[in-house]
RNA sequence: CGCGGGGUGGAGCAGUCUGGAAGCUCGUCGGGCUCAUAACCCGAAGGUCACAGGUUCAAAUCCUGUCCCCGCAACCA
């Protein structure tokens, strides 16, 4: 293995609002995978990735649990660093941001920005929203309000710091114009510099007052170096810069960073915020910032608040560690979102990893079995349709090299499996069952396999990346050791005559999604309980009726609209009540609908007193042909819901609207 | 007119920069084969490339306009 240098990439680190969701776990999977094919190919690699555990929300978060900040995020990166280790992911650091080290050179990296007049003091202003603690500009604002919480906001004004982007950004843009792989993918570069870096870039405020929780300015502690400021800077306090000089050794050898991997919503930090820190203080920037997409679910958006997330380790637990793996890898393209969906997962694991590799893993070696009791002999017993096979299986290590060199790595999946389906034709073409027919075909029989084993053997080796543990499980099976990189454009590199095992393990059975997804629904059942647990102790109104038994009722004629539209309802306002006498389910109420006041009997006795319903605003049938009931005039219909058991709610408007309002 | 992404056979996507016979995976249908995990191999059907104009010998691709979906909007990767 030749060494190719020095190759520093990181991840962005996780923040700790809360468990890491399968969108989470895409980006360091990802990372694992370039780090891992990196480190084939003969680089010196140091990969860090961590959590990122200051902030207004996890100060918010830890006061809902009732536990402090530092308790808090002890247990949830405790939570994502056990995803990642789930995962395999090959980190060499796993970094916090509450790292004392971390936090004295941030603090140091402030004053130094500080003391070179890069940061001064000035005052932010903007409106405020007081139990949010947040500042807003006007067009952040929804309906003039709040767009956290909805309410009121005032013009208020802090004491803060602010760094001179301006004073780099021309540096910058010049930085970016002269190298074009700065950015990937070269779309979030335009919009970097059309959005932000042409139009001018305003000074960044880079300390709060209003956040507790988070790394002090040394010399006015009562403010908070800004979030970002804070985490960027691991990337760089991590391996050991010293703002005041003097460098480790590690930090020597591996700054500037070959490759920063983040989500596409973060480029903006990473490409303009970044460099212009680094500039400051006079480092070289990092050569490439890659803008990974989402992993979206369903078509849209994965979030707690909508309690539809996906986690890593219920796709481990149902699947398998590399099968997950290979799902977030191979589905996510280049610079759109991918999907992921339960069933999505399933068809992939099925047609890509138990049909195309599985089965063809295992059919390799139970002929091998069943032929030659396993011992696996080059006879140079050649054929013209060897040539192709042989030609694909030394050509694809160059072909995945490239895709990986452009970052897709999805893309080098697909080259790999190419590989593999070209071994399944290859026994098609062949024909063993017919060469094992006749004793004089043997030789070429064994050619056959052998050729099969030497082109499992390449094909694993550049799966080893990506899916690390069912590449050892091949190669064990077929009694033999990862290549060299180096040698993976030559063929015939299997020993003759070894021996592959017995009996082959399934590496990955066919999953029938009548079976899975009972479970999977379990998972989420689990969620939304939980969710709405949290929520309970956090003083939030779960949404009672998901929980609750649901009511299927006998389906009614279909109607028209004009069916509809004959039916007259408006909101009534109970003015007054009284039981009907002689009558155990009726009350009568003088109902105002607008300036009209009707009497309406309701059989409702049995679930509301004529007390309690006085003053209620109800939903009115208001057409209705008058009838006698009990002998008293009803000239219209109060709307009710009923359960089960035939109780009864009133349907009263969900919002306050004045009597006579017609319901549509 | 806040910014951005998207609309391509039943599903998920590539192709659009650099116009030149509409491609991949899955599914469906038909065939082959039986070593293997009902797997593997071959073939077929299925699309007016959101809509409307325009440029061109030629447009999914370039230009103009319209409709629809989605994300972001300084604390989601």
């Amino acid at each position: 293995m030749s060494n190719k240098g020095k190759f520093y990439m990181t991840t962005a680190i996780a923040y700790t609002s809360g468990k890491p969701h399968i969108g989470n776990t895409y980006e360091i999977v990802l990372a694992d995978a370039i780090a891992r094919f990196k480190r084939q190919e003969g680089y010196d690699v140091y990969f860090q990735t961590g959590t990122d555990e200051h902030g207004l929300k996890i100060e918010q978060k830890a006061e809902e649990a009732g536990i402090t900040p530092k308790e808090y995020v002890d247990k949830v990166a405790g939570e994502v660093k056990r995803i990642w280790d789930l995962m395999n992911t090959s980190y060499d650091n796993f970094v916090r941001t509450t790292d004392e080290d971390h936090e004295r050179q941030v603090a140091k990296i402030f004053k130094k920005l500080y003391d070179k007049g890069d940061i001064y003091k000035g005052a932010y202003e903007g409106l405020y929203c007081t139990p949010c603690e947040s500042f807003w500009t006007e067009s952040q604002l929804v309906d003039g309000k709040c767009p956290d919480c909805g309410r009121e906001v005032s013009p208020a004004k802090e004491e803060a710091y602010f760094f001179k982007m301006s004073k780099y950004a021309d540096r910058l843009i010049e930085h970016i114009n002269s190298h074009p792989e700065f950015i990937q993918p070269v779309s979030r570069k335009n919009e970097m510099m059309n959005n932000f870096l042409l139009p001018g870039l305003q000074d960044l405020c880079v300390s709060r007052t209003s956040v507790k929780w988070g790394i002090p300015v040394d010399f006015d502690p009562k403010h908070v170096v800004y979030i970002w400021l804070d985490a960027l800077s691991n990337y760089i306090t991590k391996i050991g810069y010293d703002a005041d000089g003097s460098g480790s050794e590690l930090f020597d050898k591996n700054w500037p960073a070959d490759l920063h991997l983040i989500g596409k919503d973060i480029v903006r930090f990473h490409t303009i915020y970044w460099p212009i820190f680094l500039m400051a203080l006079e480092l070289p920037l990092p050569k490439q910032v890659f803008g990974h997409p989402w992993l979206l679910q369903g078509g849209e958006k994965m979030s707690k608040s909508k309690g539809n997330v996906i986690y890593a380790d219920d796709l481990a637990d149902l699947f398998g560690v590399d099968a997950t793996r290979y799902f977030v890898l191979h589905e996510m393209p280049f610079d759109n979102d991918g999907v992921i969906t339960w069933e999505l997962v399933i068809e992939r694991f099925n047609s890509d990893l138990a049909n195309v590799l599985g089965n063809l893993v295992n059919r390799t070696i139970s002929m091998s079995n069943k032929y030659f009791g396993g011992v696996v002999e080059k006879t140079g017993a050649a054929e013209p349709v060897d040539e192709d096979l042989k030609a694909v299986a030394t050509g694809t290590r160059d072909l995945v090299t490239a895709k990986m060199n452009e970052l897709r790595v999805a893309d080098a999946i697909s080259e790999i499996f190419a590989l593999f389906k070209r071994c399944n034709k290859y026994i098609d073409e062949t024909t063993p069952w017919i060469l094992a027919k006749d004793e004089a075909s043997k030789p070429r029989l064994s050619e056959v396999l052998y050729n099969l084993v030497e082109a499992l053997t390449i094909g694993a080796t550049l799966l080893h990346s990506f899916l690390p543990k069912t590449a050892e499980k091949i190669t064990e099976q077929l009694n033999t050791d990862m290549r060299s990189f180096d040698d993976l454009d030559k063929f015939g590199l299997y020993e003759s005559g070894k021996k592959v095992t017995e009996k082959p393990e399934i590496l990955f059975a066919r999953l029938d999604a009548k079976e899975i997804m009972p479970k999977v629904e379990k998972i989420q059942a689990d969620q939304r309980a939980e969710f709405e647990a949290q929520q309970l102790a956090a003083g939030i109104m779960p949404e009672e009726a998901r929980q609750e038994p649901v009511i299927d009722i006998e389906a009614k004629e279909e109607i028209t609209y004009d069916d509809f539209m004959k039916m007259q309802f408006q909101v009534g306002e109970i003015i007054s009540c009284e039981e009907v006498p002689k009558s155990k389910k009726l009350l009568c109420s003088q109902v105002r609908i607008g300036s009209v006041t009707k009497q309406i009997v309701s059989g409702i006795k049995q679930h509301y007193s004529a007390e309690e319903i006085v003053g209620k605003k109800v939903m009115v049938l208001v057409n209705l042909k008058p009838a006698k009931l009990a002998g008293v005039v009803s000239e219209g219909m109060l709307l009710c819901a009923e359960n089960e058991n035939g109780e009864l709610a009133l349907m009263t408007p969900e919002k306050k609207m004045p009597s006579g309002a017609e319901i549509c």
